[in-house]
DNA sequence: ATGTCAGGCGTAGCCTGA
């Protein structure tokens, strides 16, 4: 089974892209982030035409997440299930074959210190209280796949100095990501490039991708009797280096 | 910090978010 997660920063912006990649790279499950439409404006047409089902979050200009699957998906789940108002679509899950996948678009977080900032942190504690909700992460098959927004390591920025201390590599971000997967989830990718250096994400400012200057934001993190099975993790570069591309490429990990 | 994008609004070019 091949699960892969791309933030595709607009689906309307990027729907040819999509489509192509999936004849090529043929994936079971693709997650989707920052849609940036609402559901009525996704394609499910030309998705459908490419042998997938979508099950959609959308949002007028701003996040929507989708999960789309070769085969039957059922259980679509499209909120933290808790009681804040909260108007951002930013996680859905659906299961597929026994496997619950998540395709989740966490906070940027803006700037450390600032309303968004908390509001990432609180997205986090939220997720796993809804993690703890509903399933035993010993017993259950779950993928948890997306736009973390969190690069894990030092060897997970291109460069640390100009990274360490933003939204996306500070201490209190990793913490929160550890504090995350201490529900029992394990990075499956990492374990496949120990040396790090492998990125995801590359910034359209400052020529990013050109300078090598990248982060490891997009991640697949798995339950145990999920994470023992990954026989490949990787990252199509070749998506970034295309013409007109997302910011992200897509991350690829197969599963026995 | 930013040699960039994308969408909204509204129909040019500025604003927001990333």
């Amino acid at each position: 089974m091949k699960v892969a997660t791309w933030n595709v920063n607009s689906i309307r912006a990027r729907r040819q892209h999509v489509v192509d990649w999936l004849d090529a790279a043929q994936p079971d499950v693709l997650c989707l982030q920052e849609l940036k439409v609402a559901e009525s404006d996704f394609p499910y047409e030309e998705i459908k035409d490419c042998g997938y089902e979508a099950a959609v979050f959308g949002q007028k200009t701003y996040n929507g997440v989708a999960i789309l699957s070769r085969r039957p998906m059922s259980n679509v789940v499209t909120d933290l299930g808790d009681s804040e108002d909260d108007p951002q679509a930013r996680l859905i899950s659906a299961e597929v074959d026994g496997v619950t996948i998540f395709s989740a678009y966490f906070p940027n977080g803006g700037e450390v210190g600032s309303d968004k900032f908390e509001y990432k942190l609180r997205w986090i504690r939220r997720l796993r209280e809804a993690l703890d909700g509903r399933f035993d992460p010993d017993a259950d098959r779950v993928a948890l796949c997306g736009d973390f927004n969190v690069a894990p390591f030092d060897d997970d920025i291109g460069r640390p100095t100009e990274w360490r201390s933003s939204v996306l590599a500070c201490d209190a971000v990793r913490d929160a990501l550890i504090e995350l997967a201490s529900f029992g989830l394990r990075d499956v990718f990492r374990p496949f490039h120990p040396t790090g250096g492998v990125f995801s994400s590359w910034d359209y400012r400052g020529s990013g991708f050109e300078r090598g200057n990248g982060l490891r934001i997009d991640h697949v993190y798995c339950t145990a009797k999920l994470a023992e099975r990954t026989i490949g993790a990787i990252v199509d570069r070749e998506e970034r280096a295309r013409n007109s591309p997302s910011d992200h490429a897509p991350v690829v990990v197969e599963f026995a």
